[in-house]
DNA sequence: CGCCCCATGTAAGACGTTACATGATTGA
DNA sequence: TCAATCATGTAACGTCTTACATGGGGCG
């Protein structure tokens, strides 16, 4: 079996969380921050149907309503067995360094998907990666300092700032999950 | 002329410092934290090959060194046009949330390329977009505040946080550039 | 009737990934 | 001589972007 685009996966997601038509997730992605998983149609369908393909999503055509023709589709147990494996992927480096939207798209699912233990899980993978990815970057930093332009040297920074700014955010989401999980429901 | 893909830009930045040859580039891209811009063969190899034939690099082989035959590209006084052309593009909101990438790739090589004054620039249009959007995100956080689990909440606020930071950022490499520019050299 | 929104799609083209191929040089 | 590294490339494949096509329904 082929893998899935990170396209796919949030489409899976987004399945699994409600049955929706192509039309229905276009919107969702054009409305909320989601822009980035691109919005438009040439996109969509075809992902569609290359899940729909791979048994993990199926497509219902709900129709005499009055409306046109619209196909509303929902997870299969396969599908929904794809997006737990995806999201119980261990958290390595690279996910970090390539770009943080994978990772936390992993998470935003997770509770619903699976249950608040997983995004914890999630949480804490994050946050002993968080560490020695730093540290890593600060050692670039040294190292580029005599030679680079004060540009290149901030750009940089604003890298480092940003993994340390994630890294508060994991310590903050953490304690609001064990909260959640020890104590009673808010 | 057709358009120049995200890692032709970096390609052009990276010659505009220096001229190289594919395999430098190859390994400056593995090395750096910039292996976003693949640091594959498959795709530095013809993206070359695509700037020159719009006349934006050019390459001169490089033999009798002993070595096998190498290609060195410098950028032409065109490459260094769009490069320019590129670094000064006004920054939107959509610049901002489709991934910092690419203006931090931009303000990276913004001061070699142009000046100082071209970083400042940059960092000024940066700290003007930043304020809507984070409070455009704040007000979708209180949009899905009641109908989002916590993990898909928290995952926005870890979003919000990440502007804020490079807020904070923007406000800091400003100051550092007006000093650099008002005073004497560092 | 003309226009805009719903809702779905297709076709062409550009780009990146993966995997493989090639050949020359250096060092064990 | 064998392996590793230098240095360049190619071919197949999948996916996204852009732009267009289609047709029903409500509305002025």
């Amino acid at each position: 079996m082929r893998n899935i685009s990170p396209l796919g996966y949030a489409l899976l997601g987004l399945l699994q969380q409600n049955p929706a038509s192509g039309y229905d997730l276009r919107k969702i992605f054009a409305s909320t921050s989601m822009k980035t998983y691109s919005d438009s149609p040439g996109a969509i369908y075809p992902a569609l149907r290359r899940l729909e393909k791979q048994g993990l999503i199926r497509g219902t055509i709900e129709e005499g309503n009055g409306l046109r023709r619209r196909q509303v589709f929902h997870l299969t147990a396969k599908g929904l067995g794809e997006l737990k494996k995806w999201i119980r992927l261990p958290i390595g480096r690279d996910d970090l360094a390539s770009g943080l939207k994978m990772v936390m798209l992993r998470f935003a699912f997770s509770e619903r998907a699976i249950g608040p233990f997983a995004s914890l899980e999630i949480l804490k993978s994050m946050e002993t990666a968080l560490g020695p990815h730093v540290q890593d970057l600060e050692a670039k930093l040294e190292e580029i300092r005599p030679v680079s332009p004060t540009s290149g040297r901030l750009a940089l920074e604003c890298g480092i700032r940003s993994y340390e700014s994630l890294l508060q955010w994991t310590g903050y989401a953490i304690s609001i999950y064990e909260n959640q999980l020890k104590g009673g429901r808010s």
